[in-house]
DNA sequence: ACCCTTGTTTGATCTGGATCAAGTGATCCT
DNA sequence: AGGATCACTTGATCCAGATCAAACAAGGGT
């Protein structure tokens, strides 16, 4: 998702207190002296690569991980090398929450691109969040987030016809951008179009048809891993539901 | 999901610590001083029934709920009167969650049989979780386990075949029944047809079918909600990918 | 006991996307 | 630079499951 592919080495040593992703990251909200105490956690390895992988299914569970710069997807890989990618991750989010229950990462995570990759020491961060509220807060915050995002995905891949899927990922990952202060109409996908069919529930043909057709009614340009949105509206109004999705009776009791 | 509908009006007003499910439930692993002190914050509240709502999507959120007797069916709904059932929880499970974040219920709780409910303020709760850790670690395994068995969910709608949702469906069913210590292959069940396609991302009439079919197969025996898992083994396989679900291509990168 | 409403089943038909098949354009490697 | 591999696109065909239609069964209320 990159907007420039460079990377900067200075960037990564920067603590918390200077990232620029700490409103959106786990310090959101804390005092700076506890940004602090959270910073002294951190640890932070040097970039990653396209390729790389941060854990994998059945790694102990150790640490969560928040992309710092870069953009990591996670999926669950089954025997047969088959895989259903889970989601794609932007700067400022936290990976491997799903592992503490189980104490076993319960999927693999890959980097898309060049990245810089923060580590928490998951127990540590839990000694921490005892002693500070407001973090003990964000933790319960970003728990539940997670779950909220997977429940609205439960429903899009229960319910919203391919057209949809499409429009609801081009806005999601359109505002998660915005949010990052880069451009919401105008950005390079980092994922290859295999891996958006995979996420959305839909064969690779599907979503390169679909994104041919959104460009000739003049909702986007596409070209290759570029992407410029040119009606936001109309990608809305096709989320909203107009085009009434799949199945939609009225319920019982 | 009831073996028997009879409830005991004396059950309800029991504490955690006399309850049956404390090893299911939040108080797992906590120590008898500790679930006092839980107890303490929790309230219960009459038998709802069959059709009542615990809570709405959009309602201000204030307190967790856990199914002590009965089952719950959680929903999106939509402004068309449509819905997306995102799952049907039975004693001992924690429901709301997603609503940590917003402040704001982002689903809707409905009652499917007689059923009692323990409210747990929320607030409260956090204090309680600051000065126990044991019960903070609780909390964050029980926020991680709804993540990950999202996760499964997704994978299940995004590449799943009908069959197996059906068989997936019925053994997790039997699995959480036997949990309780009730029978896993003989019970009732307490949501419709049509709640459970919607559930599973398939229209009401392919549930009956394919209820239908199972039966003719020999794995099961349906009479209206009453239902006889016969051959767990080929469930499980059928889970397991033998009808090779739907298209899984090799990936990439 | 009977009517009405609602849930379930079964059959016939339709269709959105998957699958199959080819061709084209990028990127990488030596 | 040349060749191989991989990602993407486009067209043709197929099919699992949705949708439409209808009959039936069960429970609930009066």
């Amino acid at each position: 998702m990159s907007q420039r592919k460079v990377i900067s080495l200075e960037s990564i040593r920067v603590a918390c207190r200077h990232c620029t992703l700490a409103s959106l990251c786990l310090p959101m909200g804390l005092e700076s002296g506890d940004v602090e105490r959270l910073d002294e956690l951190i640890k932070r390895t040097r970039p990653l690569h396209r390729g790389d992988l941060i854990f994998r299914k059945g790694d102990r569970f150790k640490s969560l991980y928040v992309v710092k710069t870069g953009s990591v997807k996670t999926f669950a890989p089954s025997k047969e090398g088959a895989e259903q990618v889970l989601g794609f991750h932007l700067p400022g989010e936290l990976i491997g929450l799903d592992a503490i229950e189980r104490d076993t990462h319960v999927c693999s995570a890959k980097v898309l691109e060049t990245s810089a990759i923060c580590e928490i020491p998951f127990p540590r961060l839990e000694e921490l969040t005892a002693i500070i509220p407001s973090l003990q807060h964000q933790m319960y915050r970003l728990l539940s987030k997670e779950i909220a995002h997977e429940t609205d995905m439960l429903l899009l891949l229960g319910k919203k016809s391919a057209d949809e899927r499409l429009a609801v990922f081009l806005l999601s990952i359109s505002k998660r951008l915005h949010k990052r202060g880069l451009s919401s109409t105008d950005f390079y996908l980092s994922m290859s179009r295999h891996e958006i069919g995979n996420y959305l529930g839909l064969a690779v043909e599907t979503v390169s048809r679909i994104f041919t057709r959104f460009q000739e009614e003049g909702l986007m340009r596409v070209d290759r891993k570029h992407i410029e949105i040119l009606d936001v509206r109309s990608l809305e109004l096709l989320v909203g539901g107009a085009g009434q999705s799949r199945r939609q009776h009225q319920q019982h009791t």
